[in-house]
DNA sequence: GGAAATTAATCAAACGATTGATTAATTTTG
DNA sequence: CAAAATTAATCAATCGTTTGATTAATTTCC
């Protein structure tokens, strides 16, 4: 009769995720935890041992979703300047499908109080970063690039999306705007993703 | 004879700074606080009513001190590439000058739990952004600006910046490199101003 | 000027509340 | 029945804050 199969663990990720995005991981307790998912609060040390457990599980299934989304984009025979493209249009879609996590994520950056997670973060992101490094040296090598400074280049480009998800008001000042508003993301999105293309476009290829 | 005047004061505030800086302000204690400033316990309610009064007033310091800076590059008969140049010299120079601050303050805005604080970092950014903002509204309105989504373009450039010191590793690779150390903020320092200045320059000042 | 009164600064100790974690008992499940 | 899942109760530790007392400095008064 009841197919509602409550998982009591997930039901906990689902509830720290969302807590930690919002109060930080210092500033959830676990029974705040356990009140948001139903559980009790011996199950979070009965499924993951401790409270840093729990982050420590979120944080491997998201960076590992995030591995999985890494496209084969270097792979298909287009200009070096479209492979950039899309790239951009995959970042920002992913980002802003995730803003709660992706503020997380910075939060735990910023921080020098568990370095292990600082690591497993950098180690991600660096995956990534060698993908548009890649790109980016390649439409150099090749002349179609201009000669830039590609880190620079590649901090530009995730610097400006992880801006637009933790200050919004910079780019919208319209005060009843919520990024969790599907139509307002979108609305952000396009925008997100036009600038940057334009922006990479005009500053990789223009000729001095 | 004894000049040495303890200002136990001061003396908070500096450690509760250095430790929220590093440890998140839920993630330090009073405790912490006493210790790393060697002021009694006690004192930090005596002169701050409480710990959020303290950070409230590490807060406020930093902000009047900001606003202080705040130029009247606008005034300057220059070219609006010209301030906007100058304008990314002084961002550089200010938030890599106080890298540890400006993470506490990005992770101040990345939280829901403390308003007050999101909405008075929110309103001393938006002072800086509206100057950037007119800078670059004239430059496009007297035809020497292309016409670009210019919320989009600050998003760029305090990103950049931001991105760099957050996840320095992201620019240089090198494992012992510092953003602490003078001689390695310098050389990021300067790659960052030409970067930024270059990168306007080509993406506001191309003709199509 | 010097005793008396007042204020500011500092301290050790303790407060009640909450923290993350664990126990032992109970229920559910296969 | 045995293993797995779940519970309420409890643990020691730590949290931010408050207390009452003490010292040092300043002001008031005669």
């Amino acid at each position: 009769m009841k197919t509602e199969k409550v998982d009591k663990r997930q039901a906990i990720l689902d509830a720290a995720e969302k807590l930690f995005c919002e109060t930080g991981y210092e500033g959830t307790s676990t029974r705040q935890i356990a009140k948001e998912s139903g559980a009790n609060m011996a199950m979070i040390n009965y499924y993951f041992g401790s409270k840093e457990g729990v982050f420590v599980e979120i944080m491997n299934e998201r960076i590992a979703g995030f591995a999985s989304q890494l496209k084969i984009i270097n792979e298909d025979k287009i200009s070096a300047l479209e492979k950039l493209h899309r790239v951009i249009e995959g970042y920002v879609n992913r980002i802003l499908n995730n803003t709660a996590f992706h503020k997380m994520m910075h939060r735990e950056l910023s921080l020098t109080q568990r370095p292990e997670m600082y690591d497993k973060i950098k180690d991600a992101m660096s995956h990534n970063m060698q993908l548009i490094d890649r790109i980016i040296t390649d439409g150099i090598e090749d002349g179609s690039f201009n000669k830039v400074d590609v880190r620079m280049v590649i901090a530009t480009i995730m610097g400006t999306i992880t801006n637009i998800v933790i200050a919004p008001h910079k780019v919208i000042s319209c005060s009843n705007f919520d990024l969790n508003n599907p139509k307002d993301k979108k609305i952000i999105k396009d925008r997100a993703i036009a600038h940057l293309q334009d922006l990479t476009t005009v500053y990789l290829t223009t000729k001095k």
